[in-house]
DNA sequence: CTCAGGGTTCAAGTGCGCTTGACGTCAAGG
DNA sequence: CCTTGACGTCAAGCGCACTTGAACCCTGAG
């Protein structure tokens, strides 16, 4: 089987058909073929949605995630989507550096002994620059 | 001027008024002191809504954030916070993870000459296991 | 005194990421 | 033949995190 109905595909990829439909109409996926009406699937569409779901997790919004793919889908984009992704690294070493400094400021803050985040002597310093 | 006016503090942490107001209204911040029916903030507030802000980009909820916050402006609620900061990083780290996996995603995807992030070969094996 | 410039409340609106509902079509099975 | 169920479209709804608008009040500078 190297084509899926929207719903066998939902059910791969732990979606409701209503979200692959939704792709669709925002041109994140690109407008399924169509078999009496139906939309089919090639099965690739399984990895592409896989790495949808990964850069949501990091914070992507769909409309990015969509340039990201789409400087794609045919020949010729190669240089676009390296441009991208090269826009798009320091970004994320910019949210993952926060993140860790969060995640090592509740660390901290547990062996720190304070009472609570809020109060917390060890980020009285630190976390964010004033914007005064 | 130990105690600021909403548009003083507004400034001070980059956001408009009316979000503090609605940060007030779901709990956020503890209800602003007032005089002459304006509110008046510690200037300590501008700490916790810099707390605020660190966690909200590392994806918690402002109803995440207002547990780890909350558990605390009074006394006793020590034991509370750790448990749930406890609670917490397992999630961040697992967040950290996915988000540094996208990342080297990207970069490994740079390096690896293809055409694109969905048509890579490097990651064909690895991200999101499939749910079939 | 006046009035501009904040502040107040409350309700409604916005954008994102979907879901739900109403209604319709079609193919397969009893 | 008729029903069932999955699919189709389109519009509306929802939860989150706010913003905006309308209507009102207060203070203080000119």
């Amino acid at each position: 089987m190297r084509e899926l109905g929207i719903g066998d595909l939902a059910r791969r990829v732990g979606m409701r058909p209503s979200a692959l439909r939704y792709y669709e109409s925002i041109g994140l996926l690109p407008p399924a073929g169509r078999v009496a009406g139906r939309r089919v699937y090639p099965v690739g569409t399984v990895r592409r949605i896989a790495l949808i779901k990964m850069a949501q997790r990091a914070r992507f919004t769909l409309a990015e995630i969509r340039q990201l793919l789409d400087t794609t889908v045919d020949r010729g984009a190669t240089r676009q989507w390296r441009a991208l992704a090269e826009r798009k690294l320091p970004e994320l070493d910019r949210f993952l550096q926060e993140t860790q400094a969060l995640r090592d400021a509740v660390a901290d803050c547990l062996a720190c002994g304070c009472m609570n985040f809020d109060s917390c002597q060890l980020l009285s310093s630190g976390p964010a620059g004033d914007a005064a």
